[in-house]
DNA sequence: ATCTATTCATAAGA
DNA sequence: TTCTTATGAATAGAT
């Protein structure tokens, strides 16, 4: 493909076609690898050189990709729909037992099991993870903590008001005459019980 | 590859990782092709889509080199070529045993067994150190907020208390004569700002 | 292995 | 999906 268009076929001078092989290998894996990073595709490509050298590549590993093949193509027997059909359910199956297996080594992982045979860069990724986990529990708490303290502030704020309220209507009852009690009485009651609109950050509880 | 340089990690909209997998997958299959016709290379290449669905290419049959793959890897092919079944069916058997043994041994760590041999002393080190200090952070401020918490409570209760007061005295005062009045006024004052002894966990908070 | 002149592959946008 | 096009990649041939 450069310097000149070459016909797709058997190159026949040997040390060139070893030189092609070692190249054109080394991008067709790359590019295997950057297809299933990119698409989240699950791949396996096996390449055996003229002189019968094995190379292989997979996103998770050979031996799945290899058992996840057969899942797929053992059924081939009729061309019935319900072979279709199930082929499916197979396929399905076999990536939630797959699925489950990357969780519960997840969660091991998580609780800080099994970090030996980790690479350094998986533990920093755990680790990163870990962390913003605590964070978002901390969070969590600190919400629900400053929720509740606003919470009693309000209720501390109507407190104070009725308390005051009641000692003001005491001190009128006893200079003055006992006018219009009943109603103060309910007001204070009312209040007593949903009052909405009241400041917070009150000094009294600085 | 082209217009913009792309960053090689999963891509995250839906609609352009397709279109990516349907063009790289048509690149990643002409190049398969072209290797193994150019180099006489005998490859196989096997492609999941992130919807299930199978791709597969091979120089001569993916069976034929799946097989020649497990005639590689598979730790009996010291023994005779006889059947290439039998052989895959031993590979497999291998690979369940091991399967097997290895999640004996993840249950054992989930124990706390076993857990010796971990290597990365420094990382693992480091971890604790800034897991602990970040547990000593939040334990701290949850004390905090937790103290804040009792001390309102304390002042709730008392001003729970006071109102009751108040307005039992108001009652009195209303229904009886208006004895000991600035006495008891005065016992209010006083525990509206220090009463000690206060019960917690009051009704009225929960 | 390294260097280039070319051709190829492909991300975006239609 | 397919086409177009601007660009970055891959690589054949040479060194």
């Amino acid at each position: 493909m450069s310097k000149q268009k070459m016909e797709i076929k058997k190159i026949e001078k040997n040390a060139s076609r070893q030189a092609t092989f070692s190249k054109r290998k080394r991008g067709i894996f790359k590019k295997a690898k950057e297809l299933s990073t990119l698409c989240d595709a699950d791949l396996a490509l096996i390449v055996f050189s003229p002189s019968g050298k094995l190379f292989d590549f997979a996103s998770s590993s050979v031996q799945e990709v290899i058992e996840r093949y057969h899942m797929q193509t053992s059924i081939y027997r009729s061309q019935d729909q319900q072979s279709h059909e199930f082929q499916l359910e197979k396929d399905t199956y076999y990536l939630k037992c797959k699925e489950l297996t990357d969780k519960t080594i997840g969660l091991r992982h998580l609780n800080g099991e099994e970090l030996q045979g980790m690479k350094i860069h998986e533990l920093q990724k755990l680790e990163k993870v870990l962390g913003k986990g605590l964070a978002r529990v901390s969070k969590e708490k600190d919400e629900r903590n400053l929720k509740d303290i606003i919470e009693m502030k309000k209720r501390g704020l109507q407190m104070v008001q009725d308390n005051h309220r009641l000692k003001q209507m005491r001190s009128q009852t006893n200079s003055q005459g006992q006018s219009s009690k009943s109603n103060s009485a309910e007001e204070s009651d009312n209040r007593d019980h949903g009052a909405p609109n009241l400041n917070l950050g009150l000094p009294m509880f600085k």
